[in-house]
DNA sequence: TCCGGTTACGAAATCGTTTTCATCGCACGC
DNA sequence: GCGTGCGATGAAAACGATTTCGTAACCGGA
């Protein structure tokens, strides 16, 4: 039977300075650049940490400086490939940086969302990029404010008297959504619905919403009461059939994002509803997906990459003592798709115009 | 102008100790259970922290304890939606058992899990949960070894001498492929292709296509030349246009993830290759979208919630001392979709059949 | 009453860094 | 030749917890 090989411990600090002949003060100087040092201690230093495969604890470090090098994440859900885009962006973001990432997932519940935030704490990072289920009522926002914790607001939107001294990475929810809707009225659509999971527990969604309304508004057009579809599936299905039974039915559904707008999609072809002769399709995010099916996904694009890289470029500045920016909108764009088209009615007066013109 | 608020700093476990008029041992005693504590000190012990609002700090903890309570988790990329929802698991089983998550992606880059890793054992991980590009090859399994690191491996499967004592977590890839293949030869097909990314960088590819070749031996046929699609999209759609433009071209395409099942799809639609009808589509993976498209996808569904648990628990088993298990095999389940067909001479030959059964 | 044995607890060391502060040469200007 | 200032360095004190070790108090049995 082999002997255990003794479990060999790394050499820390102390060792490296003793192999070097200097204090482990210079160590620190030498390894963090913190301070001048001459030559022959410097190349000493280098050449005891490469020898003995230094590898520094951070744990030591952070405790001492104060600093963890540790930024925490917080998102609603990885399932929504929006949030997992941006969890990438920011640890491409943070690497470059030599941060690390902490992530913890809330599924948009408020209880959750401080369990997530005590435990980042818990662990001190030393700051947080965060999006919250509904920016407008969470307490998470004042219990860091309260704390001091350095933090920025990725796809949360804030307005009034809330938005002031938080920093939010975000698109014009609102604008982009009023673009798309505008764009299904230049299609020639005139019912169009809004679809959501839930219109109150989102600032997105409301922002939205307000942009839906804008559009119609300036169109002339009725908005028509808000449909909330149900978590289940099968639910969703019977309220998207009610939806559509009703004697002058939609003849386009915006939705609030890009995953719920392919559900519906998948389900309108179930009920034998056509996309999007019989109906359009629009969503909201811009997920590489979208692009994948068949009609292919009309929306609106929101840049993730870049929404987390600038959250983190932010973060970064207020940890170095930066005051706070202003709010930052990021661009959006509008993504024509297969999903949308003229609608029945509006497709036969252009006909008519079409064989009028000739 | 206000006075600005002093920043006050938190409560240490001196002050608890002072406050409850018993040594910071005690203190430490009571808040982790690690020794017995008289009532009367307990208590008093407890309505100090809470009345100072006491949030231990992880770092001092970590730092002499040698153990951080936090857990490393590498990932090829979050982009893709099997690794984000393994991630949602990993993060939900930890926060479970009060561990925090250190995550880094590495984009299928040998050079990129080393830095990542490296950093992990900075910031001491306890253990490492991993899937990387190809565990056949990979560096960083041998590093982790020698330097003592528990880890699981999640996704990857390992064979012969390089499996002895590294615990890993999948589905028999090789297995559940020829299942795949088998779905299709049942279905009728003759000509049969498999398509990857790469086939030569991913251990579970090399697996799958074993499997595609068992399958194709089990029923005498011949497997066609593997094809590997391009990362550009247009030259993917090139590289496809060439494979079905042959002379006897395949009927079906099974492909090395959902990720590419879904571009295949959308790919051949635009080339004007009906799916099913023209050419069959199977994937692998299981992603919740693949439910969504029209139509939809039918693949092989790795049970990433399941992986995650699973994953976690041996990594916490290794952590408490416990012995390396043999890898475990979860079960994969095949998900029959809409993107399979009997091919277009196969269903002639079912039809005469059936005529000839009348 | 005295004596082993438990139990609860505190003093102090410790984990691996950074950072402060004092010191030591050394070059410089006079 | 002598302060003066400066650049490089080391000793030692943090940082905030855990853990070891010693001991006072207490209990039951002889």
């Amino acid at each position: 039977m082999s002997s255990p090989r003794p479990r060999r411990v790394r050499a820390t600090i102390t060792d490296v300075a003793r192999q070097a002949r200097v204090s482990p003060a210079t160590v620190s100087r030498v390894l963090n650049a913190s301070a001048p040092v001459s030559d022959a201690a410097s190349r000493a230093v280098r050449a005891a940490a490469s020898r003995l495969d230094f590898r520094p604890n951070l744990l030591g470090r952070s405790l001492r400086a104060k600093r963890s090098a540790n930024i925490g994440v917080v998102l609603p859900t990885l399932s929504h490939p929006v949030f997992a885009e941006c969890l990438q962006g920011l640890e491409a973001a943070a690497r470059a940086c030599d941060l690390a990432l902490m992530v913890a997932t809330t599924g948009y519940a408020p209880a959750q969302e401080n369990a997530a935030i005590e435990l980042l704490l818990r662990h001190r990072v030393d700051g947080l990029v965060l999006t919250v289920a509904d920016a407008a009522r969470s307490k998470v926002l004042d219990k860091l404010d309260a704390e001091r914790m350095p933090y920025v607001l990725a796809y949360n939107q804030l307005a009034g008297q809330r938005a002031r001294g938080r920093p939010t990475v975000s698109v014009d929810n609102r604008a982009a959504a009023r673009q798309m809707v505008e764009h299904l009225v230049g299609l020639g659509h005139r019912r169009i619905a809004m679809v959501a999971g839930s219109f109150r527990e989102s600032d997105r969604t409301r922002l939205r919403h307000r942009g839906y309304e804008d559009a119609l508004k300036a169109a002339s057009l009725a908005p028509l009461p808000p449909t909330e579809l149900p978590f289940m599936a099968d639910d969703a299905r019977l309220a998207l059939q009610d939806l559509l039974s009703r004697r002058e039915p939609p003849t386009a559904l915006f939705c609030s994002s890009d995953q719920l707008a392919l559900r519906v999609m998948r389900d309108l072809t179930l009920l034998g509803y056509p996309v999007p002769s019989r109906v359009s399709v629009a969503g909201f995010d811009g997920v590489q997906l979208g692009m994948l099916t068949t009609p292919s996904l009309t929306t609106v694009v929101q840049p993730s990459m870049q929404i987390a890289a600038c959250a983190l470029d932010l973060l970064r500045g207020l940890l170095a003592g930066e005051p706070v920016h202003a709010p930052a909108l990021l661009h959006h764009r509008l993504r024509p798709g297969e999903s949308t088209a003229a609608p029945l009615a509006a497709a036969s007066v252009h006909r008519r115009a079409a064989r009028a013109a000739i």
